[in-house]
DNA sequence: GAGTGGTCTAGACCACACA
DNA sequence: GTGTGGTCTAGACCACTCT
């Protein structure tokens, strides 16, 4: 028997044809069929090697058309998610958090608009600070909507931030999430412990169970955070 | 005959189950060939979906322990990278470009270290800025190998952004990518046409071809900007 | 050692996109 | 219509990991 051909090597092979312009941009690239007898597998394991690749922008696939690399790829990179807590934690620093704010409000109407609310609408306000080894780390400025979360009147938020109390209490379907820059006015400054005009970076987040609106967070980092992403 | 069980509805029930605490957090949930025959399909079919939603972080996955709802998601979201005439055309403004700098220099430290290069390697410097609808969008503030990408010196940066002109002209492997905020210097401020001060977007990226550094560059966003990922 | 997910095969049919 | 990728099946074996 001829030893199994893995998907993961015929992967590793397309790459090194289109780094090294075996497989030129624009190129349409052999079928699936050509690619199996070829490498001397069965067409599923071509396939899945192609389907990764195609997730990851690096070829075009079209029923019919067939194959391609495309002539200006669009390159998909991932970012991962988690507690605040751990992501402190795997920085390899000692997690501190303290409720600054509790309070049942009417929130600015931008974030009603986010959360496709009606107006006038009142969502309960967390804040709340995120420190590592006692330094601020980030501000957790938070709108839950009551009417989706049973148990919120339950929670209390003063010694597990919200932050962890919705990901282990609420099923959730799908986040929007932005990135910008913010400059820290007084308040901020103030919380963060940085000076005022300080560039900070945001990650703005709205989550959803089906159409049902949860939260809209922003989580304001204290100055000199990177995010990290992988290819 | 039974119509067949599509590997997307067993994805979209397998999702129902766990936002409907059917499987709760901590819990191991059937075997894949449990799941195959009470679906009614092959196990294939149930270890792809399952594999999908592993792959979102929604399922933990070990062989011999079997699959289960995770306690402390973390979710993975994905962004895209496009080149950034594209991204500008995309919002539906008119593309502008205007090289601002081109030079062989000594970089900073830092972007050496970046690039894992010796002390002392001279690299090409690109800035160029990229706009929209007339407005300053972004400042590519670029440096490159020349050593690792040949045809470098028939390139002309002036009318095709170095952004453009690499992803069409080289094959890369791997792009390291972080994201912080920067508060704008005089310079900035001036090329951007944003007050001193402003908080800036960058995004960090360096490509790689194998363990060949290829470049190094920072894209510094105009005030306002945003950036979207999905989940 | 044994049980689970991970992969591969050979074949079949389906769905979409192009003529 | 026709050709391509997309999916499903039934079965087999492998590899990791836990006891």
């Amino acid at each position: 028997m001829a030893p199994t051909v893995s998907w993961q090597s015929i992967q590793a092979e397309a790459l090194r044809r289109i780094q090294a312009r075996d497989w030129k941009p624009g190129d349409t690239i052999p079928h699936e069929s050509v690619l199996a007898e070829e490498f001397g597998c069965a067409r599923a394991t071509v396939h899945r090697a192609l389907r990764k690749l195609a997730e990851a922008g690096l070829l075009e696939r079209r029923r019919k058309s067939g194959t391609r690399v495309p002539l200006n790829p669009v390159y998909k990179a991932t970012f991962e998610i988690a507690i605040i807590r751990k992501e402190v934690e795997a920085g390899g620093h000692a997690y501190g958090y303290r409720l600054i704010e509790t309070a049942q409000a009417l929130p600015p109407p931008e974030i009603l608009t986010l959360l496709r609310l009606p107006a006038r609408t009142r969502l309960l306000h967390v804040v709340a600070l995120h420190e590592a080894s006692g330094s601020p780390f980030c501000l957790e400025d938070r709108w839950i909507n009551p009417g989706a979360v049973p148990g919120l009147e339950l929670a209390d938020f003063r010694e597990l931030s919200a932050n962890e109390w919705l990901v282990q209490n609420v099923a959730l379907s799908r986040i929007g999430i932005e990135f910008f820059a913010l400059a820290a006015d007084a308040g901020l400054a103030a919380h963060l412990q940085c000076p005022q005009g300080s560039a900070l970076f945001v990650i703005e987040r709205t989550t959803w169970a089906g159409s049902m609106p949860i939260t809209a967070v922003q989580l304001i980092h204290a100055p000199g955070y990177r995010l990290t992403a992988a290819t």
